[in-house]
DNA sequence: CTGTTAGCGCGTTCAC
DNA sequence: GTGAACGCGCTAACAG
């Protein structure tokens, strides 16, 4: 059967396609599909003149681009970040929630795209090829693309966003949660606290909180934990930082802690954060917890942060991103998943204390 | 015009496509295509009437799939990593060198589809609709999928890989870094050296750095390090960590400084590693770098290792990572990009002095 | 400026 | 078991 072949030099060095293919093996296009699909009956001899001429050809298989519109499904999840990628990686916490989304979406065989909001120049969101969207933490600005999603049919899952309408939420008890611990600060005694935010706006400008910023701000996560602080310290303020970070944590404790009347108590809203401002302190000669209670948020463990067991809010990142992940997978399989709440747990450390005298 | 639209109702409530946004604009597919893609001359009036049909109808715009295969191209780039995520992103080097990916590929608008080796149960490599790949750190044993790669013409990029037929490499000097950092260990005087390499299987297995491990391994980087470290101490061994962790190290400096004739010097692969072996030595009173000097490799900023200047070899992690993005892009406009390699510098810190007595 | 004509490469009905 | 035909949704050529 060769014969000819080696006669003829083999004339088609461009890419081979299945009809291709299945001229060579003798058989028609459907036929060499089903062999390689596997799905449908096909006898073993077909089969493997299929796969013979495939070899022959140089032929790699059904091409995923046109499976994908033949299908209508390309087997791609994005995951919309709102940083970008080397702030948001920086803090454990979206490493953790990462993790379990994309062990979900593994297990489906699903990949996962990697993008971030709209405005640092990454890839127009609603022009992949996707087939469903999990937001992590995102701004309301993202609106417009998610009404891109509704129309294309495409699901969207959020993590820790402000309510929308169609968009499947998985929360977390931040402003419950801050509330917490923010009771148990002021149970030790505590009056001047102040707070240390993660960024407000999607510029990350660090500085002052004030009253315009908060209400101008679409940051879900960040207010609601502002909230949940101001139910129990009603006026309470602080600085913002401009990322997740122990040294934005230094730069945003040396401001609170330079004052007259410092605080006695500061409640940041992210453990890397917590740390940097206990790193001012001890700068400054201030005691933690003797002279100043420092109240974290996310229960990481932080390399390093060994001398302090910090007081904090531990949350369930993995099993956020596995809820996401696994309602992803239900929601492409037509499924409709209930949207799910994640609760924190105040850990008491060693970083808060009664207030001094 | 509208006549007929108005009092027919509108039936179609399914998906529209373009056709149906043409048919009811009046206007023939293709001049609806230019309407939307903004290419080629299109009257305003006409892409208004396409506009107004488009919202009519509720369609989003071009199907992305549809675009892929006809374009031929998805604007997805596969980034595959060898480790699961979460253990990569544990460490800040992947993270530095994926930022510059994403930062490359992002002015491209291309989208950065995050992948594992398989056996992990995560998606068949040569399935999903990518332009391109980029391997980080892969072992060999991802020959098949490279050979489809080629196959299908989808240009392959490795940072940091075996050298592969049809590859584009980035490399990194891990071997002459080593070996340098090697020097400046002997040149201290030490002569009992000890290794805590880099995870050398997939199995990610913990245990003695034996030659036939070493063999079978398919790790590039790893062994280039450890030949590095035989260049100036030819029969060193060591220990092999399950992962690039300080809770590794920690492991590994423990079971490398329980023995009566401890080494005098440790090179680690990591400084992630090499922290945990220098809490080993904290644990058993043993001083560094008095008693034990200690080397690093990667050159990041650990939060909470203040207490000392890390003496390890500097890589330039981002600038890896643009690298391969910058060739990737390269590779996809036609052009043909060179291999490129990048150094490391040995910064020496205070964890290495001079031999013991 | 706009319409017509062809496919991109594949999977999926149906008949036989 | 296998083949023939059709269409997924869009866009690149040309023609007018």
């Amino acid at each position: 059967m060769q014969d000819e072949a080696t006669s003829a030099p083999p004339p088609a060095r461009a890419r081979p396609n299945l009809a291709a293919v299945a001229a060579l093996a003798g058989v028609s296009a459907s036929t060499a599909s089903l062999a390689f699909s596997g799905a449908g009956p096909v006898s073993a001899t077909t089969r493997a003149k299929v796969l013979a001429a495939a070899e022959q050809l140089n032929y790699a298989g059904p091409d995923p681009r046109a499976q994908s519109l033949r299908r209508g499904r390309s087997g791609i999840v994005g995951v919309v970040m709102e940083d970008r990628l080397r702030d948001a990686f920086r803090d454990p916490v979206n490493i953790a929630m990462l993790d379990g989304i994309s062990d979900e979406l593994g297990t489906a065989s699903l990949g996962l795209l990697l993008l971030t909001e709209p405005g640092q120049g990454g890839v127009d969101l609603s022009i992949a090829p996707m087939d469903a969207v999990i937001l992590v933490g995102c701004s309301t600005q993202l609106d417009k693309a998610v009404v891109v999603f509704r129309q294309r049919g495409i699901p969207v899952v959020a993590i820790e966003a402000e309510p929308m309408p169609d968009v499947l939420a998985i929360d977390l008890d931040n402003r419950d949660a801050t509330a917490r611990a923010a009771r148990h600060v002021r149970q030790l005694g505590h009056e001047r606290v102040a707070l240390v935010t993660l960024p407000l706006e999607p510029s990350h400008a660090r500085g002052v909180l004030t009253a315009e910023r908060e209400a101008a701000s679409t940051a879900y996560t960040v207010r609601e934990r502002i909230r949940g602080a101001r139910e129990v310290f009603p006026g309470v303020t602080g600085v913002v930082a401009s990322a997740s970070l122990v040294e934005e944590g230094l730069i945003a404790g040396r401001e609170l802690l330079s004052s007259a009347d410092r605080p006695t108590a500061i409640i940041a809203q992210s453990d890397l954060l917590a740390l940097g401002v206990i790193r001012a302190a001890e700068e400054r000669g201030i005691r933690v917890p003797q002279d100043l209670s420092v109240v974290g948020f996310d229960g990481v463990r932080i390399e390093g942060a060994d001398a302090y067991e910090l007081t904090t809010l531990v949350q369930p990142s993995v099993a956020k991103g596995r809820a996401a992940g696994r309602a992803i997978v239900e929601l492409l399989e037509g499924g409709t998943p209930a949207p799910s709440g994640f609760r924190s747990e105040l850990r008491i450390g060693n970083t808060t204390a009664a207030a001094p005298r």
